[in-house]
DNA sequence: AATGAATGAGATTTCATTCAT
DNA sequence: CATGAATGAAATCTCATTCAT
């Protein structure tokens, strides 16, 4: 939906590229609440008007920050997903620390930024979906029985268990990550071992 | 001569627990960043000097508003975890929107206010204590075997999957939220279930 | 002159007291300018309406921290004047760090504080007056002659002297210092010395 | 890409000027404790904002004002070193009223902004030193003999009883002033005058 | 004799944004 | 492309002072 045509910078400016870099710099390291575009042009080494001249609006600039993360998330979970291994490749990468953090500043964005929640929202359908189809694909027939977990649930629940240990490690909660790792690793195996009998 | 309490604002004054109801209200709607005096003054009906003056820093007020929320928090926890089906009631907790979505802007807080952090961290190891006590006491001898889940994983897991559901829903992802409270409730059915034979 | 009648606590309160060398602490160590109420119950340990119980206006605190002051200047003075050496014993006192800070201070509120500065100037008179009267009676006859230096030149010049080394002092300037004491010292000891044949 | 120079407000902006001039104002017929940019702003006839925008924080404006006044300070002393008589001429600068009430504000100053603190004192420890070389080169040989006064200790003397006159002279306190100054104008004379015999 | 509550003003700073060049 | 200038709004905090109890 975006907010439309005024867009002037090319795409291709390496002035926008520094930006956007900059601004997930303060995005991670101070929350995206900081994200002014004086923050912003202070850790680009750059004039505020400047980066309004690239991204007249602060939506447009916490936009693009948002699309060019979920463009590197797309490529990530393409490849986790293609891996021999989806699963242990997608859950090692929801519980990587610095990609998390971003993801995790993105939907308190989402919750405070009208404007950007659409699109936020759709690229985790998105996202849901893509999983969901490797997941089926990967897990065949196994996912009947009692104890069977739906390929949509499990993408929310393991994006769920990996969202919340990086967010209780980042304020120094430890207490149960040690068991919940090894809860959902010993589950990924199961899931994994071939079908029995 | 006195010896001055250094405290303002007895902690009875009804204008003190108007203003943080008030700052309660913003942080859910708003977010923990737009807590600021004026918007709480504005929200309470009050001049923005009176918050001051019961709250004289920002982190006096967003401190005193996690501790209101802690408070009961524990309250509900403690009603929870007393009742004859511990795992479903918590569960029943976790997935309250409006309890969550407190939560959830607490933990913002903490990523961004040191002053706060450690006694947000403190409260959640506390509330994690108790939840492996309760569940080790419910769940007895059902904690051994293949697919066990050790209580403390169980608690973070529970809360992860619970926050995850809140977070997706307050911008309007859906998919995968029926199954994956279809598996947690199953998995509790599981878990709760007399041993067989 | 004064502000009037509306003075409240007794003179000889101990609250009063603890109030008024609380006052002189923190303009000695923050200056005048940062000697509000609130500061000073704080480094009392009271409240801040306590203060204002005491002292109405904060010109009334200013004005009872000046009286209080030179009343201890007075004393002092006297002590000095009285002594077998006044001139050197007068010259020890100018050079008394913690005195002539408090002085320097004192000078910068008279600058600003319209109904302190009549009182201040009259103190500052009388103090000259004094000195010029204990100059007469010390040096004598030896004040004639072309080198001679009039008692009251003699009171202005050693009162600047002594705050030129104070005041530079205070921020690390020292050259020219030593030379300068020793300078007055030479001076005040011809000024001593028999006359001669 | 540009290099983001820091410094907003080109040094020869107009504008600039103009609030430093108006600082300067403040400053003087205020204190240093009132120069806020508010104050500042409302002297100029410009916005608050403005101020901010050419000098970001408090210390900035202090500093500009301090830079400002001593170069034009620096080139006075010069050209009264300069002259045929620098005794007389450095005298008479000291004792001008409206430099002297700015270098006093500029001391008190230099006490509570620590920012400032040592460029001031630097600037100081200077003027002292230009000032001795230029007494050694007029005094020459005079400088000997049990009356003699170093070059330094003339400095600082002239100095303090300069700043003492200005002082006092500013809140009313007269006496001693006219003694005073003849005692130090028969001292220049008494040096300047040609060695005898 | 003391204190809690309340308030308007102002200080310091950050911010997004607009505009002219 | 890029930047300097300008501005109104708001955030955070301190202040002196008044008033009722």
């Amino acid at each position: 939906m975006a907010t439309a045509p005024r867009r002037v910078g090319a795409e291709s400016s390496a002035t926008r590229a520094l930006i956007l870099s900059a601004a997930e710099t303060v995005m991670r390291e101070e929350g995206y609440a900081a994200t002014s575009t004086r923050r912003v042009a202070k850790q680009a080494g750059l004039k505020p008007s400047l980066v309004h001249y690239y991204f007249p609006t602060t939506d447009d600039l916490l936009l693009a920050v948002f699309r060019k993360g979920a463009e590197e998330s797309d490529a990530w979970l393409d490849e986790a997903l293609a891996s021999p291994d989806p699963l242990r490749a997608l859950w090692k990468l929801l519980t990587d620390t610095s990609r998390t953090e971003l993801a995790l500043e993105t939907m308190a964005l989402a919750n405070h930024r009208k404007a950007i929640r659409a699109e936020i929202a759709a690229h985790s359908e998105r996202m849901r979906a893509r999983q969901v189809e490797a997941f089926t694909r990967v897990l065949g027939g196994k996912l009947a029985g009692p104890e069977a977990c739906p390929p949509a649930a499990l993408s929310l629940i393991l994006a769920g268990i990996g969202r919340a240990l990086i967010m209780e490690g980042a304020f120094g909660v430890e207490s149960g990550h040690a068991e919940a790792k090894g809860y959902v690793e010993r589950m990924i195996e199961r899931m994994m071992a071939p079908a029995k009998g």
